[in-house]
DNA sequence: GCATTTTCGTACCCATCGTTACAATATTGG
DNA sequence: CCAATATTGTAACGATGGGTACGAAAATGC
């Protein structure tokens, strides 16, 4: 509102960029959980120290929290493309779970969704974590029954249940491809949850499971 | 083997019940997780100090490895049994998930199933924990694929998957629970997945869905 | 009763934690 | 070139962490 300066700000400027900083705090905080991440840590990841962290995002809980919007933004709105994107039910929750594994299994084994698997053992003592959490799986919830909710009004045949409940299902099968991930499940594992639910959440009109795998 | 002995142990007798401690450093560790959980906060919750901790159970990993094997013995013993107990699939079904409810919002608000909750952040430097992680899915999923291929070979009608497709299912809907749980969903709304995913995975042979709620 | 064995409780050790003070440095505004 | 402003890096602070040494206490075996 106070119209984004282009004007460059007083001081002497910064050596890092925020943004791609917070990404290697998320990274940080995604492998060791919250209380298992030492500021040091943080400072070892971003390359910059301690001092400097404080200054551009707070404290520890601060910067946890911002990871977490940061990665509830990112990965909703990739999710919520994707789904918009196929063009059927089936091919959109086939796309979106396999984005998710792919996510889940990046890289180094066994990361599972950053959220999902670092926020639960906080969010018990930490409201605001608790919320987070909580709005990211009405986050989940909403983006899986809006694309539901338009197969149905598209005429597309799949589960009896209404988009809101289908939807949390889905939303369900998320959870557990995050957790298995996390115990160290195979991605062949994982595909196969994940097309179990497809089978049971978008059965197709005529053939009762789509072609081969 | 060697004879549980009968015979009082030479030495001093110890002032408490090992059972029952690991009952309670279950608990303290539910509440705040692995890291954010320290031996002194165990000390306080069992009453005894940390040497005697150490004495009994060994170090803080193990003390936490101990209470996560205890957890998974006594839930799936008593799943195992209610999913038995049960005359049908969809009664077995509704009284697994309203028991996991119970237990997933019992007492305070917000505590998820302990081990879903609190080993995934530790799961990925800690490959125990890890192992103990994926024990636990795996031990789920083999609790449900018992009871759905009674059903099948009962006659019953449920869904069009095989029993360890749908089993993983009926697995993730639980690993939901416990997130949900934890982000501090209304037991209304934990059990409105349950049932939706009971109508999903047991659908009656004649009447789409059972008598009301 | 006395040696032996085991637990209990206090006190302590060292490492690491999150956080901050402070001086040096680099930029803008004039 | 100088005041003002913001970031950087070093160093330190107090608190708390996991883990343990050691003497007192309470039981058994003879």
């Amino acid at each position: 509102m106070s119209g984004n300066s282009p004007s460059p700000r007083r001081g002497r400027p910064r050596t890092f960029d925020p943004h791609e900083v917070m990404q290697q705090v998320q990274d940080a905080f995604w492998k060791g959980g919250f209380e298992g991440t030492s500021i040091g840590d943080l400072a070892g990841a971003t390359g910059l120290n301690r001092p400097s962290l404080y200054g551009a995002f707070g404290d520890k809980h601060a910067l946890y929290i911002q990871a977490l919007q940061q990665y509830r933004d990112a990965t909703q709105a990739a999710g919520r493309k994707i789904l918009e994107d196929a063009p059927t039910l089936r091919t959109a929750l086939e796309d979106l779970f396999r984005a998710a594994i792919r996510l889940y299994t990046d890289d180094e084994e066994a990361r599972g969704c950053f959220v999902s698997s670092t926020a639960p053992p906080e969010a018990m003592r930490d409201t605001t974590v608790r919320r987070e959490l909580a709005v990211t799986n009405d986050g989940l919830d909403e983006m899986f029954e809006a694309r539901i909710a338009r197969a149905q009004a598209e005429g597309e045949a799949c589960t009896g249940l209404p988009p809101d409940e289908a939807a949390r299902i889905a939303s369900a099968v998320l959870h557990s491809l995050s957790v298995r991930a996390r115990a160290g499940a195979s991605r062949r594992a994982l595909h196969a949850l994940a097309q179990s639910a497809v089978d049971l959440l978008a059965q197709a009109p005529e053939t009762g499971r789509s072609e081969g795998r």
